[in-house]
DNA sequence: TATGAATGAGATTTCATTCAT
DNA sequence: AATGAATGAAATCTCATTCAT
């Protein structure tokens, strides 16, 4: 058991390692030796845990990407309205991004990279079933725009990651009224 | 002067390649002897028009946001009033990422990627000066929520930039009724 | 310890070929490749010894730097009398040069040419103190011009390393008696 | 003649730029290109001159080393009694090489380095046979040690590389003083 | 004669991965 | 399970030399 747990600690790191190189260096200057230096273990040793480099940032995606929806949709039940639910999954995946900031960097990195391979991609995107439910029902409400899926990701979603990035930056800082603006904007865009 | 053009050419070549394998791979799987492959000419010779890997890069991103920026622009005067200035940008925008998909797609990964170094990032944000300016005349008239650039950016510019990588990725087709959706979302989200 | 051993044979083992490589082809004709090679190691594992190409070099120019000065004062003490223990050090010089062909080669092409960096050349330089104190001493006790120790030190330890090199090349060859003769030369022209 | 004298004069500038960048960099990092940029005409251009890197260095040290020799032996003559003479020379050597730093210094490089091939060496070496004809006078007379000319040069010629070195690396300053010490060295450490 | 452009060959260095322990 | 050492393969970059003009 104290074993297991060391064994999970090291992977654990491994992870978070991945995860702040790629942030700051991106994936081609972030290598496995650096990554495991960071991690405090040898080389050697990340293989005993992954595949080797790709299917180390694919598992540290898929992980990530779980998480993430796992918030998102952690208080949200399908008897809510339309807007309340989306209100209720914007404003967790708002605070998401705001309280794990490295873990949203990472996935906005490769949302828009060829870093992560198509099987990751398909599988770390599933989870966002319960959105597209009520994206369906806000459609057939009358509620939402009739347009496809991807516009309204594109739309009411994807700019937190924009924004994100900006901030990594130092570009600009997001506080609790640019969350408020970034709401109305993101349902003015979508809302029918 | 054919000589300057066949130089011409070669730094051309140079620069399509560059485009071309970084939307396809990313930055690290575009090794220089790929480019120089692809661009028919021996690796030795990029050397002659670039200092290294990261100033080639840096170079073609900011040539193509210059020739992004003067396709949005081109049309556009400051005595248009500031809905019918946007529309415009906003298209001109949208047609340059439908015709020119693998200079978009290659600004895009550089958009969110710690791929270009600062100062070349500076240099190319540095063309977007209309679009604010416009957006600045919008506050003060009222048309324009008073949120900051940034956020507008979010919200209107740079949903085009997800929907360009997912239909890369063949996840969705754009058309020219998802253009006019997407238009009206863009003004919905950042009109007053 | 068995590990550590072979570690440590690896590095003596690029140290000698450095050595060896250098002497025979100078700096510019002595590829890692080459040096890894002739240490029967592969070029990739130098740099877990050697930060790269200037400090593997510098640092050998050190460690035989060292090894030559401890050589020379091993059995010097700053009780003897100058002219004593200038001719102690002297010969155990010239005994070195002539024992340690390879490393006193080495030395001599590293001291003439801009091959070792400032920082390592001042290292190396610091190991002669004692034979810098006794000069003084002998200055102070009119046993030796009063002339600077550059001059000295031009005079009466250099030349053995142009003999070593006419040596080198086929041109003389340094017996017992060349040795005698010598150091009566350098004494002759630093006595006062 | 006007071209004549222009192609001198590209030669003469081909020559100076390699001597300077070898004194400053050493021989590895003195690139052709460098070369001719220095001397102002096309890297092409020097294989006019010269049939590659190789030959062009032979030739330079051939040269300055045969300029050298002139101005050494040039108000010499083989009246001269032994001691007047060799004083004559080493003077003459001694302003040479104050007077002409860079081609000194590019002497004392090529002197302690393989540089150089040997052909070319033994070919510098030449043009030294009057003050070899001296000493040989000098060993007869008794007024010089008899020992071999390696030695005499070593003690009473080579000396003066040495300061010149440690004077262009900021070392020691060499002055009119330091010239009639070094004269005395060198006088005390061969005669009888 | 002179050159700017171009390059093949090769130098240095990096890195994902493996192996002996 | 865990690792430090080691490395083959490949990446970036350099340079002496040549070639078309």
């Amino acid at each position: 058991m104290a074993k297991l747990q060391k064994s999970k600690d090291k992977r654990e790191a491994l992870v978070k390692a991945t995860i702040c190189l790629v942030n700051n260096d991106g994936f081609h200057a972030a290598p496995m030796s650096k990554i495991a230096k960071m991690a405090n273990i040898s080389p050697a040793t990340i293989y005993l845990f992954f595949e080797g480099k790709q299917d180390l940032v694919n598992q540290v995606y898929i992980e990530v990407k779980a998480s993430f929806s796992d918030y998102a949709f952690e208080t949200f039940t399908d008897d809510m309205d339309v807007e309340a639910g989306f209100e209720l999954i914007w404003k967790r995946i708002a605070h998401f991004k705001l309280k794990e900031r490295e873990e949203a960097m990472f996935l906005a990195q490769c949302d828009n990279t060829p870093m992560i391979d198509e099987p990751s991609r398909k599988e770390g995107i599933k989870h966002l079933q319960p959105l597209l439910d009520l994206w369906h029902r806000g459609k057939e409400e009358g509620v939402l725009k009739p347009v496809s899926d991807y516009l309204l990701y594109a739309y009411s979603i994807n700019p937190l990651s924009f924004l994100m990035l900006a901030q990594h930056r130092g570009e600009c800082v997001i506080t609790e009224k640019t969350i408020i603006e970034a709401y109305q904007a993101a349902w003015d865009s979508i809302k029918l």
